[in-house]
DNA sequence: GTACGGTTTTGACATGAATCAATAATGGAT
DNA sequence: ATCCATTATTGATTCATGTCAAAACCGTAC
């Protein structure tokens, strides 16, 4: 049997964060290169996922967090009836499933919005480790603040914004997302549906489309599709923005 | 000078979670009995607010967690132009300040709404006890995930749901959590103003008013103020389900 | 190339909740 | 006990966005 061989060839999955070109903006940011190696040992890279594909489901048990290499991912959760609500899209260099640490259980499903690459961190392993790099803890904490921070701009974001601003806040944080990986912040593709885009947003994807055509009308962005420009950055700013001055 | 005598008389201030009757909600929970000491050592118990003051504020130091013993407390955001959103209500054995974690600066800020005691566990401390103690560690990673679900349970309420099953899941929520204490699921009071409550949900304070009226004049509820007797528990259930059954 | 399922766009209409406005109730402070 | 400020309720009207319906577009498979 060449099992033995079989096992060597799994060797190359080994991650090496240390030569990824996500190292800083990935977990490896919260230690020192020293510990790199800690971290390496735990992780296990190169899952690739199609279009569509789960990476984990909801109420399955909760074994890993991804971090995205390529692609994107888009959560849920599904309530009782069915309902899907999108709760966040990840972009390379983002952690994905957080929201399930110290759980049984996932507390969503994660779906690859297109042919994704993820590196799996066990949580067994992260955990700990986590217990000997105080660094490494001190950032988990942090990103896990992160997203309660961002899941309480979305509830404020839904709950007093229209839908105007609500786009423009979600194009301008994909732009800002595009930029950190030193791609362009004013020309990119949407990774997500229009759908998507509308179940995230609490709105009808109608709604999004009208939307679209409107501030394409007034020249703030140019969409062919999922090919985004953003023609004058400011007054998608300002869109943002239009709802505090009115009330100021 | 009575310097000395002082200085004593702050002792009492060390926490006795052996003795505190939330233990069983509180973080003591996470831990075994012998290493609840560990814990008791880095709290500060005792401060007391009354209504309105606030326990900490927006962009100052991130210096501390709170566990509320009696009372409650509201936090919530302010956005740049000084709209306020309402990200949550705790109340006794909960912990307020997870959404800081890791963070320099306190991201919300938490205000009294009654006379209100709090235990204080400053978060360098308590970041090094969570590194010795995996267990406390994962207890701290496990409230902090349930913050991030409860946020998005939220943005699921504030985009997919009407105002009357927005409330029902409020009242529901406040109910199981009254009960937790041992207290009456049925027959409560409000900690928060009808203005809090309409901020947290994404209404205006009339729609509150008006759905709850609705609710009394079907005798789902009887409200005076904020004394609340639940009279129909089954029917509040059925509200928040009311939306699944239509759209399945 | 053509045909098909799934998106996306556009239009017409309905509606839940916001807003505006006024009154009523509540609870501290004196 | 009374007064004032705050909070809560109720009513009339408006508006943003949802819903329904249909057409246009797109990518993919045959």
């Amino acid at each position: 049997m060449a099992q033995p061989i079989r096992l060597h060839q799994v060797s190359p999955l080994k991650a090496s964060c240390h030569q990824c070109s996500l190292s800083n903006l990935c977990l490896p940011l919260a230690i020192e290169e020293n510990e790199l190696d800690r971290l390496e040992d735990i992780v296990q890279q190169g899952r690739i996922f199609n279009r569509g594909e789960h990476i984990f489901d909801q109420s399955t048990p909760f074994r890993s967090c991804f971090a995205v290499k390529s692609g994107a991912i888009k959560t849920s959760i599904i309530s009782e009836n069915g309902e899907e609500q999108v709760t966040g899209f990840f972009m390379p260099g983002e952690l994905v499933g957080l929201d399930s640490m110290g759980s049984k259980h996932y507390a969503c499903t994660a779906r690859a919005l297109e042919r994704t690459s993820v590196c799996e961190f066990p949580v067994d392993k992260l955990e700990e480790l986590t217990g000997k790099l105080p660094d490494l803890q001190h950032h988990m904490y942090h990103l896990m603040s992160q997203e309660i921070q961002g899941s309480h701009q979305l509830a404020m974001l839904l709950s007093k914004n229209t839908a105007e601003e609500r786009i423009a806040a979600l194009l301008l944080s994909l732009s800002s997302r595009f930029q950190r990986r030193r791609m362009s912040a004013t020309n990119f593709s949407l990774p997500m549906a229009r759908n998507d885009i509308a179940n995230f947003l609490g709105l009808a994807v109608e709604t999004v489309s009208r939307v679209f055509t409107r501030f394409q009308n007034q020249g703030i962005i140019s969409a062919r599709g999922r090919e985004v420009e953003l023609l004058d950055v400011e007054a998608l700013q300002t869109v943002t923005r239009e709802f505090s001055r009115q009330n100021s």
